[in-house]
DNA sequence: CGGGATCCGGCTTGATACTG
DNA sequence: CAGTATCAAGCCGGATCCCG
């Protein structure tokens, strides 16, 4: 589980290296990364939820985007499906142990930008000034 | 600088928070977390680079992608661009201090997950096992 | 070398409707 | 509630040409 080694696509005694383009771990880091992922793992940091509870505490989202969301991440490993089979259906969504350590990376960047943003408007404002106006 | 106030598009009294629809700290996050942007600031991390050589540090990016996701960064405050009007034109790359703490950040996601990259790949087996073959 | 401008195909996304 | 199916639109991203 320490060091593993990429043993069809990053070569062969190479270990996973995101950089390189045919390196499982960048499809991964996408989906933790991507548009909905972030949020959602993020989301789900805070506890099990439902999927429309999920739906609400990540604005936006549409149900297939986070149905889809959910789907790669749970095949990834980083979210466990809880379905119930009653009526009406009841399905928990939560993070594995792998996807709280993702989570919780996650965050960290998340939480310093939320942190830092006063600064990056105000980068963006002496860009968009400089530039005359453009 | 510490503590910011979101003052204008997250509520009066209420800090920057990512999972609300339209604060622009989902904006950067997208930024830094997108498909070329992780990687880009990644790669940055290593040192000051020049255009060509970080298409190649970050494979598989085209021109116009790599372009693109160097100006949304340096309008962020996350990168710094240096060009020397000389003849052939040289034009530097390198993180802000706040890109370097992003940058930081985002690399103990990317390492994390590249060290678990064998439980990943673990788990789309057992998935893809259990859900008969589609 | 370091890009900007343009064109264009296709995948991603978002409504909408429907199912169990 | 918890999704899937369908479909149109639009944005992403690559290829190409061009410029300084």
């Amino acid at each position: 589980m320490e060091t593993p080694v990429c043993t069809d696509a990053c070569g062969p005694e190479q270990p996973f290296d995101v950089f390189a383009r045919t390196c499982p771990s960048r499809e991964t880091l996408e989906h933790v990364t991507g548009r909905w992922g972030s949020l959602t793992v993020g989301a789900l940091r805070e506890g099990p939820c439902r999927f429309n509870e999920l739906r609400r505490r990540v604005e936006g989202v549409s149900e297939k985007m986070l149905s889809q969301t959910l789907h790669a991440l749970e095949r990834d490993g980083i979210v466990n499906r809880e379905a119930q089979p009653t009526n009406p259906p009841r399905v928990d969504y939560e993070l594995t142990p792998l996807g709280i350590e993702v989570a919780d990376r996650l965050l960290a960047l998340i939480h310093y930008l939320e942190g830092n943003m006063s600064a990056v408007l105000t980068a963006r404002e002496t860009y968009d000034g400089t530039r005359g106006g453009r």
